[in-house]
DNA sequence: CTCCATACTCTCTTTTTGGTAAGTATAAAT
DNA sequence: ATTTATACTTACCAAAAAGAGAGTATGGAG
């Protein structure tokens, strides 16, 4: 099923709670991204970003999933996109309303991965060790 | 770079912010996915789930989705999988406290998903407005 | 003897994702 | 006249993810 057919399906059908719950599982894996996640965070700490200053702030990201990013997240009203006609372009992004609440919401997130790597690091080396040990090939 | 190297690299590094940045946001990645996620909320309402059970609940899912996912919530500590040696083969899923942790953190993520799934989906039929007047094809 | 149930595993194929590199537009600087 | 800067877009290719479907092991029921 492509995305658009879903999301029409998911506006015709009746909203059951069923048909509620895939629109939100869907928000979920969407929002639920690496890249997503660190363009927030970059854009919750320094508000107003050219793509240039995200590209260097967001290590490792390449142009083309930069762009895709972005438009995904403005798309879904995340971050504003201002382009100034200009030469060169200049281009600023910054986050929505909806965008800093999903900022605030992922926190928890965050924490949790940095209150509890450790613990996360010595699960999977316990599980490689017992891996090792049953299956010594 | 492998999973492996990266992970021995960060061990054997000094614990830099950068280093360690990296990590939690490879926990983040691992984490933030759509099957993981659904499997959690499903293991926080029912406690204690079989293999079988597990796959009914989760609408969707593959078999070998559903064992992938679950081997990496098991390496990563979220769950304890017990199995019991009958025929036919019975297994047990259940969270651990970290798992449960974990839960709560995102729990923040779904409230914001339903809470704002409006405002997306105006924001979605917005921005296609927006391009289709912009470029008629 | 055959079938069933369960929780997988394995193989094959398709789909999706993501990277690289080149191209575009244009005004100003050299 | 050539280069530079910026924010992309496009085309191509490789790698990874994911689905489908068959196979496996085994004790008990019929």
């Amino acid at each position: 099923m492509t995305e658009t057919s879903l999301r029409q399906d998911l506006q015709n059908l009746p909203r059951t709670d069923a048909a509620l719950d895939r629109l939100v599982e869907e928000i979920i894996g969407r929002v639920a991204d690496k890249w997503t996640m660190l363009l927030i965070e970059i854009l919750t700490e320094q508000e107003c970003c050219r793509f240039g200053e995200l590209s260097r702030a967001c290590t490792g990201i390449s142009q083309k999933m930069l762009t895709q990013t972005l438009r995904a997240m403005e798309r879904d009203g995340l971050v504003t996109r201002t382009v100034y006609p200009v030469v060169p372009p200049k281009v600023e992004y910054r986050l929505t309303d909806l965008g800093l609440g999903l900022s605030k919401a992922f926190c928890g997130v965050w924490i949790w991965a940095e209150a509890n790597f450790e613990k996360i690091e010595k699960a999977r080396s316990d599980y490689a060790a017992k891996a090792t040990v049953q299956d010594p090939s």
